[in-house]
DNA sequence: CGTCTTTTTGAACGTTCTCAAGGGATGTGG
DNA sequence: CCACATCCCTTGAGAACGTTCAAAAAGACG
């Protein structure tokens, strides 16, 4: 919502060495490599930070900086010309925000903190050096692309192919599990901060239809999303309305 | 619509040389340096072919090839358990498919011949060598992946903020581009065939709604899509209509 | 306490869906 | 060559889902 500021979060000089960083602590995550962890200690420039509200990224920007989110919650957003607005995806600690500007310079779309985060910062232009010094880095990186792209793939079944409510629970059910998966959200609950217009941007319907949608979800008892956590009584009765396939079975995510 | 066939397509020893390449005639791709060159022929397993309606991955199976499209196009979709089916995206020559299942070993989705393609066949087995062996082929995965997830960002924008009619000539811009990147489609109008199910499907219409829409289009002299072919009389007032932002500078493709 | 943002509710309207049926093209077997 | 099946396109009409407009209530913040 608030200004721009590629250089907005202060980058104290404190080379907060990668053997404190606060993703060792995640569980979802699969942990690289000691001499892995060194190459990537070496790119690596400081942190950042930013608050709720906060542009990381703005859309058509071309950013000097790449990040790893170390800890809250972002939105990655794609703003058309007349105003609408359409949030592509949330993003959890341990996901990679920029990859695609390293790659063509400039950003199609804008990244906003939902929560106050912090992440770890490095160079664009190192970016290159990065992925061809350590072949495991290029892998990770090319997983990592892969599964954002899985998804999105599965937010566009959301959107082609279900109504309002399950859409909602899906979305649900999606954010719950990946705050799960990064350590918050340890009883199916996800203290987290969203507005219904935030929700109404991510599921593409209007505001007044999102709040109704909400009302109902919580009447039926499948998910109680009040504005500053979602809860899921029963994660499996919600994905079965939704109609997610749960075979779909998790491998742990790499981060660099 | 058919059996599946992770096997179907014959692998003729022909072991054709990388050399005679039909991307090379590409305008639209980025040539790989000679030395690549050699390193993705050290890996390439041979050529496979289908016809308009078979299946190349099932989804859920766990396929033993990885495939680069060397002509021909495709469509990568999602089925639910209840039948409900979504298309995902298209994929035109040079795209790389399976890159998602080279990593997890099931496939999250289909891929179907929407014309007769001829495929370049790898082994899923040797994909880790093949990246970490040469880093500009893992930055041109990374490349790929990215930029196949901006597209899906594109199609979200259209499912989540654009009524039947503005999704409908995005996609046909797209599609047209695509295809006049990579050499079809040379004059404006891109001659495929695409049933209006198939059409439904990726837009997340009823197929009723998508032929009166096709109809209105058409009265529009925005876009003209019949059974075998998709023609755009003024691309920058199709573009306009359907609220395309066109400052997206379009780079070269690598391929693999 | 006043201002701003967000949530909530009502009501009319519109887009899109579902159901239903008919027509055209293509292919197959008798 | 005709009968029949299949697949795809087309049209009509009523119903459902979701939007828009409008206004008020509820929180958040200084």
């Amino acid at each position: 919502m608030q200004q721009n500021s590629d250089n907005g979060g202060a980058y104290p000089e404190s080379q907060l060495r990668c053997e404190a960083c606060p993703l060792i602590a995640c569980d979802g995550l699969r942990q690289p490599p000691a001499d892995l962890r060194h190459w990537i200690a070496a790119f690596r420039q400081g942190e950042a930070r930013f608050v709720r509200g906060e542009q990381v990224f703005d859309q058509g920007s071309r950013p000097k900086h790449l990040y790893t989110v170390l800890s809250g919650v972002l939105m990655r957003t794609r703003l058309l010309e007349d105003g609408r607005r359409q949030v592509i995806n949330f993003m959890f600690p341990g996901d990679f925000l920029g990859l695609q500007a390293a790659l063509d310079g400039e950003m199609s779309h804008a990244v906003e903190a939902v929560t106050s985060v912090t992440l770890c910062v490095f160079a664009r232009d190192r970016f290159f050096d990065m992925v061809a010094s350590q072949p495991r880095l290029a892998f990770d990186m090319t997983w990592l692309a892969a599964h954002e792209e899985a998804a999105l793939e599965e937010h566009i079944v959301s959107l082609g192919q279900r109504n309002a409510r399950e859409r909602m629970a899906a979305l649900a059910v999606f954010l719950v599990q990946r705050a799960h998966d990064t350590g918050l959200a340890p009883d199916g609950v996800l203290t987290i901060t969203v507005t219904q217009g935030q929700i109404a941007d991510m599921l593409g319907l209007s505001l007044v239809h999102t709040n109704r949608t909400l009302q109902a979800l919580r009447r039926l008892q499948l998910v109680d999303w009040t504005v500053n956590s979602i809860s899921i009584p029963d994660l499996e009765s919600a994905r079965q309305f939704a109609g997610i396939d749960s075979n779909s079975f998790r491998l742990p995510r790499p981060y660099i």
